[in-house]
DNA sequence: TCCTGTTTGTGAAACTGTTCACAAGTGGAA
DNA sequence: TTCCACTTGTGAACAGTTTCACAAACAGGA
């Protein structure tokens, strides 16, 4: 009976990602309904966890019988803002920005690359996939022209910070972060960090631990 | 006053990492003490956020004065697990794998990329820098030769839990996973997910949010 | 219609992580 | 030596998240 009105836990909009995943799997099989368990199981986690996480969008399972797939698919989509398309910017043509370029399930999702920024000369005005590659200076009239929504960088940690402040300031309200640095931006623009090493070192940790 | 015996919370581990990083920043910049306060504003945190998670690896701080930053790395290098160098099997040279091959910072950390698998037979025998690349029937015996200790997936999410099964039982205990996919493993074995689509859906949900 | 087996939705309890607030050290100046 | 400005370490309060447990709803068969 929670409603739309009330925040969404992070950690639970984190799972609805993965529900989606695996509800789209479902719907490719075939499948026309599913429970909380079936869910939970494919998703590591507890049948519980998954009812609480979905109760906070409404209730529209079916006792004894579980979730539409068609119906919850879409309230998912919708909840994760996956029934428009994003216009994104990548900042860095390096090998983790190209990577990320050609990452397919990004288009699938609605994701769109229109712009691509680095500062490399010899980059600048060459193609990556369909779209031209732009100098650091028409980093604000980039963003404008396409009507960014979000922005993912992927440039060296020092040049990180004094491009991200300029970003903000073109009014962007969301950024994609993989530089290894921790960004400081106003509280009203969504962050999310990816690093390999943070991930790699708490590996490590958890190795190191068993070896004592 | 809180040692070693105890277990140390995943969301501090992670944070060590990230508190590593400006410490040898500080080190390079010959800053010979830090205080709590520095640290948090570096790393996005809270004063009293920082105290509370080195006091889980004892109490090394002078009152007054702050953290000693040598010493400080190298508690830190210790609970990581940077102090010994980890050999690394990588699962699948496509074009994630082959960035995630590349990444410099890797090595630098002590983790050693030894080993690599693919199944495309047009890549198998050819070289990804120094390593040649291995075809998939050899992967048991490339963990054992190689002394394998940790294992990175960056292959499609439909091979991935057949393939991680087969590193699990050849006694594989942490495993780095950039499939789009929940892997199920023992309890006993160390995982990470890193998923760019979750982060991207988790700011498109943010955003779509302020657009009402 | 009634019974049975299944599954949801949700308060309450348990747990985990974060922030607060302050006594207790510390170095340096007077 | 005494004082002062500063900073740690840590219980306690708080906030957020997960798990538990069970009444209520539903489908299908007898």
């Amino acid at each position: 009976m929670n409603s739309f009105t009330n925040r969404i836990p992070d950690a639970a909009v984190r799972r609805f990602s993965l529900y989606l995943r695996y509800l789209e799997d479902f719907e490719r099989s075939g499948i026309r309904n599913v429970a909380s368990g079936v869910l939970a199981e494919r998703g590591g986690t507890t049948a519980a966890q998954v009812r609480k996480d979905l109760s906070f969008l409404g209730s529209f399972g079916k006792r004894g019988l579980g979730y539409s797939v068609a119906e919850l698919t879409g309230v998912l989509r919708g909840v994760l803002g996956l029934d428009s398309v994003w216009r994104v910017a990548l900042l860095g043509a390096g090998r983790i920005g190209t990577a990320l370029f050609r990452y397919e399930p990004f288009r699938a999702r609605g994701f769109h690359i229109t712009t691509v920024i680095d500062n490399d000369p010899g980059k600048i005005g060459t193609r990556l996939g369909d779209v031209t590659i732009r100098g650091e200076h028409e980093l604000e009239s980039a963003l404008q022209d396409d009507r960014t929504d979000l922005v993912i960088v992927a440039v060296p940690a020092a040049v990180a910070q004094a491009l991200v402040d300029r970003v903000v300031a073109a009014g962007i309200r969301a950024v994609l972060n993989y530089a290894p640095t921790q960004l400081r931006l106003p509280g009203d623009v969504a962050l999310r960090n990816v690093s390999m090493m943070v991930e790699l070192e708490s590996l490590s940790h958890a190795l190191a631990r068993l070896r004592r």
